[in-house]
RNA sequence: UGGCCCGUAGUUCAACUGGCGGAACGCCUGGUUUUGGUCCAGGAGGUUGCAGGUUCAAGUCCUGCCGGGCCAGCCA
């Protein structure tokens, strides 16, 4: 795999295609300048890290800035938790804080006020008194064209007087709005004379009590661009039918050609398996299907982040996908190759079993611990090796034994030699059983002349087995997950609940791990030799997530023998 | 139903202005290996949505159709 291509060739995309464009014709004087515009009223998600990789990615490659700017411009849904932990979720994927402070679109409420005022007196704009639903019915239908507002016609004085009465907290909440003049029999419904401002007698997390009229997105979005500096203004496809919108403002108000952004949209990001829309999520944490917005489990970041995936293989997996306008799903598992490949250049191996089985070793010198030499990364020799206590008392998985073995499988069974890694051979020679019949123990014998892990006489094993010592080890627990839903394109389902999958998360509560995990620190992610990758918890002791497992071929192999 | 956007291996993307359709992931086979991991080599997989047209030559240009997505919030 060449997952960690350095990638020295200039990416292209349609969007890099457009840059390079506007560079060669001077368009912006050669200037490079973008935005991330999250509404602070969620947590941030996979979705999210395309965009942010996009806009950070691309100011970096052309010398430019990229702002982080909250676009808060609903009091009702947002807050400063929001903000703060969407900034958070920024700096964890670029891997390193913000250049710049991040900036609000409620900076710019005086001048977007300033503005609207203009476009009062230009005759451009009006207000309404009509109630929503009024100007819902009104605004008509795909192939019927909308009626105009008997306020329409109000002349820029009368409307100057009533939108300053708006600002001043005259109205009550839903009296009246601002409106655009457009038109109302447009193709495109946006331009149907679209709501500029409403009324919200409510605090807002940053201005506070200053205003009770509030922006829409619409009105507040490409005038934002322009205060900033913002060139290319980089939305996802179903802002497509705003951009007209967009370009009409600036137009309004003459903002020169050579300052004005321009929007251009590009396909957004979904998997497999999985949702990605902030009401489906919600919903998953507000019925406590999952732990919360940090459960594992969730395709939000904070998610990714406590199970333990690298930041640096979320940001290779979006460089891989690239930019396009084309609707696409993307295989859950392809991102998952990409943190396996990270993983296993970076992350420390160490044993531990997740499921265990007593396992003695009869020939050996009863209370002996010996301290095997063991790699800390086979992929980085530079990591050093470490020193793992063994004896006669041992515990292998249970999964690594079976009494009447089918064909293809190697691991121990009676009369069968195998190696324990960096240990010895051994061999089973008798199976101790509870009541139900299931093995409980193994006696086995070793081979002293193989602890070099290999047989002087040369004859071979077809497996190693992963191990801990019975009296040095550490107790604790482990939690493997799966796909939080069952089909591969949830969100078309009209009840996603019921395609959840109910067996999304499996808990090992008496595992045992070799002594040195508990040098580990919290969120630091390692190798459990023959299991996949895990993360330390944070908050409870001796508690792992699998992060991901290793690709499994015995696990390919026992599905098809399911499905022939 | 009107408008706009999009159709290239199973999936996601390449293929400079028309010039032999490639790669990654996944899958299969073999080699290496003290992880059934990693790594290496090879393989299968395509009527470029369909039908016409222009051209010596079309994934690429034109026309029509089909399929998918988005738009009728005082959400973003």
């Amino acid at each position: 795999m060449n997952n960690n291509d350095t990638g020295e060739t200039q990416k292209q995309d349609f969007i890099r295609t457009l840059v390079n464009d506007d560079l060669a014709s001077q368009r912006f004087s050669g200037k490079v300048q973008t935005r991330f515009p999250p509404e602070p009223n969620g947590h941030l998600h996979l979705g999210h890290a395309k965009s942010i990789c996009l806009n950070f990615g691309l100011a970096s490659e052309y010398g430019g800035v990229c702002n982080l700017r909250f676009d808060d411009t609903n009091p009702t849904t947002e807050s400063e938790e929001f903000a703060d932990s969407i900034r958070k979720d920024i700096e964890w994927l670029l891997g390193h804080e913000l250049p710049e402070e991040p900036v609000f679109a409620s900076n710019y409420f005086d001048q977007l006020y300033e503005w609207a005022e203009r476009l009062v007196e230009l005759g451009k704009a009006y207000v309404d008194d009509q109630t929503a639903e009024m100007i819902s019915t009104q605004r008509g239908s795909f192939t019927e064209p909308g009626v105009n507002s008997p306020f329409r016609e109000r002349s820029p004085e009368e409307n100057l007087v009533l939108f300053r009465e708006m600002r001043a907290g005259k109205f009550s909440e839903g009296q009246c709005v601002l409106r655009a003049k457009i038109s109302m029999d447009h193709d495109n419904m946006n331009m149907r004379d679209p709501v500029l401002y409403r009324i919200r007698h409510e605090s807002h997390f940053r201005t506070a009590n200053d205003w009770v009229i509030y922006p829409t997105y619409d009105w507040a979005h490409g005038q934002s661009d322009a205060i900033e500096g913002v060139t290319h203004s980089l939305c996802t496809l179903e802002f497509d039918s705003h951009r007209p919108l967009y370009d009409w403002f600036l137009e309004q108000l003459e903002i020169p050609h050579d300052k004005r952004p321009y929007q251009t949209e590009f396909a957004r990001l979904n998997f497999t398996h999985t949702v990605l829309s902030k009401r489906l999520l919600r919903q998953l944490v507000e019925e406590s299907v999952v732990q919360g917005w940090d459960d594992p489990r969730m395709p939000t970041l904070s998610g990714q982040r406590k199970r333990g995936y690298p930041p640096s293989a979320i940001r290779a997996f979006c460089d891989h996908i690239g930019i396009a306008k084309t609707n696409s799903t993307h295989e859950v598992e392809l991102l998952e190759s990409f943190v396996r490949s990270e993983l296993n250049q970076t992350a420390d191996r160490k044993m531990a079993v997740i499921n265990p089985l007593k396992l003695t070793i009869t020939n050996w010198p009863k209370g002996e611990i010996e301290y095997r030499d063991a790699i800390n990364n086979p992929e980085d020799p530079s990591q050093g090796s470490r020193k793992v206590p063994f004896s006669g008392d041992l515990y292998i998985e249970h999964e690594d034994f079976m009494e009447d073995p089918p064909k293809k499988f190697f691991r121990l069974s009676p009369g069968r030699e195998v190696r324990l890694r960096f240990g010895y051979f051994i061999t089973c020679n008798e199976v101790i059983k509870d009541d139900d019949g299931n093995p409980v123990e193994l006696l086995c014998t070793y081979d002293p002349e193989t602890s070099g892990g290999k047989a002087p006489d040369g004859r071979k094993v077809k497996a190693t087995l992963h191990w801990v010592e019975a009296s040095n080890c550490v107790e604790g627990s482990a939690i493997t997950y799966a796909r939080l839903f069952r089909s591969e394109h949830p969100d078309t389902s009209s009840d996603v609940f019921q395609d959840l999958n109910h067996a999304s998360l499996t808990k090992f509560s008496s595992v045992k791990f070799e002594p040195s995990i508990q040098d580990l620190l919290d969120g630091e992610v390692v190798q459990f030799e023959r299991l996949g990758y895990f993360c330390k918890d944070d908050t409870e002791a001796n508690l792992f997530h699998r992060t991901v497992g290793l690709r499994d071929e015995w696990a390919n192999i026992q599905k098809r023998k399911g499905t022939n």
